[in-house]
DNA sequence: GAGTATGTGCGAATGGTGTTCGCGAATCAA
DNA sequence: TTGATTCGCGAACACCATTCGCACATACTC
């Protein structure tokens, strides 16, 4: 009585309650439609994001998009919050498909329009090749994806936080394993020279090991891979909110390219030519 | 007559015309009492920030909070953007300011309120010393100022682009120069070494000039500072919009830290002990 | 001084927004 | 069929940005 009959969450329906009898993985045809109804709704909210960007996309006009009146769309989203939130996670997952495709994985998911990859780097190819293949999917996918990216990166939804086990953090794992996977594969093969700085005793100390990314990685090689990660990250960064706008226009790919080519000679993983087969 | 009487760019009164007669720097009373509430709303809208974040700031609370009504706040401000916009400006100067301070310099407006920077490091420093304090000092100004740093380097304001000789563009200069200080400083004292990449012949091609940086400086310096400010602002970024924080509990300050060291080392900067006096 | 233009502030109004509530219709389990 | 649950919606509320016309205070001109 206290709380109202629709649920939100989208697990309440009492199709949950098979229990035994209808064990089968054919969920109920009331699940399926609401599943479906729900993608279309996160479609619409995503091609709205896109057009105008996260901050200003309206609950109501997604509503007309997806053929529906506003107050229906409470059915399957607990408010504009929540929605943006289904879309962040959806972005993340993005992002790592994309950055699976440059290191020659098939994606997850079936990109219903594979875009282009500037470069692909099959797991023949040399660490250098690798790192450069997904550090331009990275920057590749930022600058196809501006809103999705500054709905991603960029100042979060006030008062959200990621849920430590949530699909958000598992999906942020991903993109930082794809972007990590070169580097690893080096480290592995013996050809990867580390920052002395990383073996800072306190910098051990402060970071709290992420189980679900590698087990056994040594924890100099863990804090490398952060920074790395937020170098990258910075140049995109700068780039897609238009900070350097005014200094390249034509894009920051060059400069990009420098500093990561910059990174790979740091890392030591551009020996000689980088022949193939490791 | 089609315009409104009132002018929000501050600068259409009638005393402007003080053509020769009442030529003293004294402008009339009105100008200064309209600078003053101008003032006044800033800072309102500057803690309304600090509160609420930007893209939640609402322009009745700010008025209520300045004890105006709502539409009278139009006499000063353009629009919700404009606002905005006016903040952004001022922050850059803020975080300019605080890069001086670190650098030893005098801030050019003075702060009511200095808030601590971890490292002063004067003109005597060596070159690994200063390079460490403004780092650290962008750091910190950005972990003490989240709402303020999404607002300027976070999801742009919709339409918003930066006039190319407008305020802003030259705060950011400002910035990007304090961030560049000790690294020019280095390279002409002789004691940097430039990665090669930097010097990548469509690189040079690909950047426009910034002649208000620094005039005659060689382009793969000037293409160095550029990586390394994305550098830094990827670490920072990823950190204060939250993306570290079930990595960091306590802040990523040491895994900064490290990669600055890591930075200082790579650019040579970090000869034997860093003596002072060059 | 008076007269007049101009800046200043405000109340009211418009159209948009997120969100809640109650009700009818559709769907499901029995 | 019966009873329970979900779906979707219209109406409503509170808040928002923005505009307009009007009253007042100030500044400049004569």
């Amino acid at each position: 009585m206290g709380a109202r009959a629709g649920d939100p969450s989208g697990e309440g329906t009492g199709g949950d309650a098979a229990t035994g009898s209808t064990d089968t993985g054919h969920l109920g045809r009331r699940q399926r439609s609401r599943r479906r109804t729900l993608a279309g709704l996160k479609a619409a909210a995503l091609e709205e994001v896109r057009e105008v960007g996260a901050p200003a996309l309206a609950l109501r006009s997604v509503a007309r998009r997806a053929g529906m009146s506003p107050a229906g769309l409470y059915r399957y989203v607990e408010s504009r919050d929540g929605l943006l939130t289904l879309l962040i996670a959806d972005g993340y997952d993005d992002v790592a498909d994309h950055l699976d495709v440059a290191l020659g994985r098939p994606a997850a998911q079936a990109a219903d329009a594979p875009p282009t990859v500037p470069l692909i780097a099959g797991q023949d190819a040399g660490p250098a090749t690798r790192m450069t293949a997904v550090a331009l999917a990275y920057r590749a996918w930022a600058v196809d994806h501006p809103h999705e990216f500054g709905l991603i990166f960029g100042d979060p939804v006030p008062g959200y936080v990621a849920p430590p086990q949530g699909p958000t953090t598992t999906a942020m794992s991903r993109v930082g394993l794809a972007l990590a996977t070169p580097v690893i594969e080096a480290f592995e093969a013996g050809r990867l020279t580390i920052p002395p700085a990383m073996a800072a005793t306190d910098l051990q100390a402060a970071v709290r090991p992420m189980e679900a990314l590698a087990p056994d990685l040594p924890s100099e090689l863990y804090l490398l891979l952060l920074t790395m990660w937020g170098r990258l990250h910075g140049q995109v960064s700068l780039e897609v909110f238009g900070h350097h706008a005014w200094l390249f226009p034509d894009g920051c790919e060059p400069l990009y390219r420098a500093d990561v080519a910059a990174l790979v000679t740091e890392l030591g993983l551009a020996v000689a030519v980088d022949q193939p087969g490791r």
